[in-house]
Parts: structure tokens; C-alpha cells; sequence
DNA sequence: CGCTGACTTCGAGCTTAGTCGAAGTTGCCT
DNA sequence: AGGCAACTTCGACTAAGCTCGAAGTCAGCG
């Protein structure tokens, strides 16, 4: 608790930011947040990384994938945290996506409630059935996000 | 293309439901479903699979795990398809969970619409940093379900 | 009878988002 | 200089819901 650097170790920067060092190295192994490293071989991190933090937990709150998650950053100059207005035109981005999700959760939801008092389940006519599946992806379990999807082998 | 009797192959069952023999197999080693045994040793459905698997696939596309699926089947009569007291019960109860995962997505956005302007994103005040965690276990990626709540071990 | 396609089991592999442990190295305080 | 916590890498493991391949067997048509 002394040797206030501007940079942070990554046991400083778990603390500050809620996430655990194993998740912070596993979010470096896959390119979403960067370090330096002391002569030692010890990860500094910038300040900054506690904004790209908190952008990268907020995304996945939403319910991106960290490859997505990957994608965003990418489009964000990465010398710097996120400005405001990246922030804005992101998170409005979003938002539709969240916006789409409800929309086919609350579709799922009427037409179960239409479905309560037939007790069709029938293959052919029953809407719950029949429904895209879209909203497989938002289901727990990865490999729904394509079914069966692959091309040939 | 011949042969109608009133049992089905597992390649039958797969056609008519749309899952793949692969699943289907997986379904019964999980209980989910069952069958009897030719002399041969190769499945035949009763033709009451077809609901029972189209129970299932709703289930699932209303979020459940097969776990949670397995349990609602449990109270199922075993020998015959569900009825549909049995599928009004069931289906009313999820009913509700969706009610409650449509609410949360709403709770999110709001959230996420409140932050557009701001670009907070700040550790400790913004409402998306600090919502509690019960969105995590609809998103996609099975571990998230409980991301560091087990029990200091 | 013989062929072929559908079936059998079994174990391995995939994906996502990490966690955990082992074995070894640094950083920092006294 | 010593000591200990915090750091390093690496590979193995978890969970869910399957898929795939290998190696072998069965069903049914001609």
C-alpha cells in the first residue's frame, strides 16, 4: 500500500475494477486489453484500462460475447478509453439489440400465452413451434448460437 | 418408404421433429426421453415421443436447461403424452419466468438509454456498472451463470 | 444371399468464459 | 539480505448441449 505509479499491477487493477486477475490475463490472451510489461515480466497497466474494463463488462452485461465485445473495441482508437462519443454511438447500437431481444422474448411470451389453453404442441400448427429461432441464441448453452448451421463438414 | 408400423426409428423420429438422431440419443441418455428395444438392439419410439419432443424444444426455446426440463417431465405422467391440464400448469410457470427475464432486459435498457448521453461508464456511479448481476445468467456462455459465487474453496 | 443405408456404442471434441493448481520468478519492505 | 506476497506461464478442468468419427451390427429390398 504504498508506490502510488500511474500504472497499476494487475492485482491493483482487479481490485479497482471487480474483475479477477485470471479473467483480466484471459481478457489479454484475447486481445481486449493490452499491457506493458516491467524488465521483470509483470503486467502494468495504464489507468485507462479501468474505462476499457468497465466498457467490456457493461457490453457483456448487455449480452456480447467477447468476441463481439472484440469487434467494438476494435473500432475504438486504442491508444485511449473510449470517448464519450464512442460511448454514445455504441451503446445506442446496443441498445436496438436490446431493443430486438425483448421484442422476440415478448413474441416467445405471447405466443406461449396463446398456447396455455390449447395444449397443442402439435409439430405442424402449434406457433411455439414453429417459431424462427431466433431466439435460440440468447438461450444458455454456446453451441445453439448455430444449431446445425454448419455447411458440410 | 414402406413399412408403417406403428414404432419409430430413431432416423423417423429425427425427421419428424427435426432433431437430429445425435440429440436424440443424448435426450434419452439424459432421461429425457426413452424407448424400447428391437431384437437387434435398435430404438423404436412410440409415436407419443413426437410430443414429448416437442415439449422439450419449446422448453428450450423458452430458456430451460434440460436439467430444469428433465424436472418439469418428472411431473409428467410417464406412460402417455402430456395432457393438457399437465401442459397448462407447465406452461403458465414459464410464462412467468419469461415475464421476469423481459422485465430485467427492460431494466437494462433503461439503464443503457440513461447512460447514451453520459458516457459514464464510471467504476463506482453508473447504474450499468452496478446493476446487479441477474441479467448474467441469460446471456450466452454457460460458466456465466455463476461467475465467482462458489463458495471460497 | 448380398448389398446398402440406417442403426449401435463409445470416447473425443467443440464452444464460451473463465477458474485452478503447479512450479517458478519478482517486487518491495524491513 | 531475507522473506513473503504478488506476480509469471502453462495446461487441465468446468459447464451445457450437443456433434463427429470409428468400428462394428441390423433391417429390409431385390
Amino acid at each position: 500500500m504504498s508506490k502510488l505509479a500511474n500504472t497499476l499491477t494487475i492485482g491493483q487493477v482487479a481490485e479497482r475494477s471487480g474483475v479477477p486477475t485470471t479473467a483480466l490475463r484471459f481478457y489479454e490472451d484475447r486481445g481486449l486489453i493490452t499491457s506493458q510489461r516491467t524488465t521483470g515480466n509483470q503486467r502494468r497497466f495504464p489507468r485507462s484500462i479501468l474505462r476499457r474494463i468497465a466498457f467490456i463488462r457493461s457490453a457483456q452485461r448487455i449480452g456480447l460475447s467477447l468476441e463481439e465485445i472484440s469487434q467494438a473495441l476494435a473500432t475504438l482508437p486504442h491508444d485511449h478509453a473510449p470517448t464519450k462519443a464512442d460511448w454514445a454511438r455504441l451503446s445506442s447500437q446496443w441498445r436496438q439489440e436490446l431493443d430486438a431481444r425483448i421484442d422476440a422474448l415478448q413474441r416467445l411470451r405471447d405466443n406461449l400465452t396463446g398456447c396455455i389453453g390449447c395444449g397443442c404442441l402439435s409439430l405442424k400448427s402449434c406457433a411455439l413451434q414453429n417459431q424462427d429461432d431466433e431466439m435460440a441464441r440468447f438461450g444458455p448453452g454456446a453451441p445453439r448460437l448455430k444449431p446445425a448451421t454448419e455447411g458440410g463438414r
